[in-house]
DNA sequence: AACGCCGTTGAGAACCAGTCCCGATCAGGA
DNA sequence: TCCTGATCGGGACTGGTTCTCAACGGCGTT
């Protein structure tokens, strides 16, 4: 797993730094959305540490070497996945309870193949997003129960 | 149009007032995605002027009312769009150019609705989109056969 | 093993979209 | 016209992210 990352480093001619083992290891330890704060907070907790802009930078550096993705969940910062070992696959957000949980449609990769070609546009990444309210908790299904009633009503 | 927003504010018991009304005009009359400046300078196009606290809660609230849709294409901050008069439909970003088209694919409803009952999910909105290179200037399409080429090698 | 090049690191400053504060103003019903 | 409560606006503030730049550290070379 860290021999992919040495790998597209030497590739590109980019010095493996201790900095990035440490920031890599927390990413690719994880399968949760991990926000930049939360990798300086893993890092903390296992003696290591790195400076913010170097989080930041090395977050970026493994989206750019395609071991990572960044996303927005309209928190007002942006949280990070690895991809090593993952399929593709999207995201349902709750917006009351803020859990992410994710689906993989099979219909979709063929949907955006399609739609690139028709607009003579060459897709590179997707973002497909469904803000909701999910059903784990009481106060969520409250939520989905009011939001039914107000939809028939309006 | 404008009675649109007037009949959603009476409902509310909140005050039609002069800012709100420039900057729903800003909006409707536009077919753009324009960010809170390009509201600002809009108003300001039109010897109108409302402060940016006004212009960023007046986007909030139509957004709230369903009379406008926001949007995030990674620009480090957010576009509005006015829904009056619009279908639903999502878009294709150009990363090279910026710019923004959309489509309707007649499928993705229907999807998202599967996918929602599903999870268990009550969907409020999602947001779809494509990023990748457009074909409108020579500098887009040379980069979209960069792409497709090192697409191919690696 | 020591050297040197050059990219990386990190602490803090800077940046900037967006939000908050609060006294002045205004919409609109009585 | 008066009154009341919400809105407005200018500026201060917030917080995530980026920039700065001197010190440091990979890593290929000698």
């Amino acid at each position: 797993m860290m021999q992919v990352l040495r790998g597209e480093l030497r590739e590109r001619e980019l010095p493996f730094t201790h900095q990035r083992e440490a920031i890599a290891q927390v990413m690719f330890e994880s399968t949760r959305h991990l926000s930049a704060d939360d990798v300086a907070a893993a890092l903390r907790q296992r003696g290591e540490h790195a400076g913010k802009a170097t989080v930041y930078r090395t977050l970026a550096l493994l989206v750019e070497l395609g071991l990572a993705t960044e996303h927005d969940f309209d928190e007002g910062f942006k949280r990070y996945e690895t991809k090593v070992g993952a399929a593709q696959h999207d995201h349902l957000i709750c917006t009351a309870c803020g859990r992410v949980s994710t689906f993989q449609h099979p219909e979709l990769d063929r949907i955006f193949a399609e739609l690139a070609s028709e607009h003579g546009f060459e897709a590179i990444t997707r973002q497909v997003k469904v803000f909701g309210t999910c059903s784990e908790t009481a106060a969520c299904r409250e939520l989905q129960r009011a939001y039914r009633e107000a939809g028939r009503t309006s």
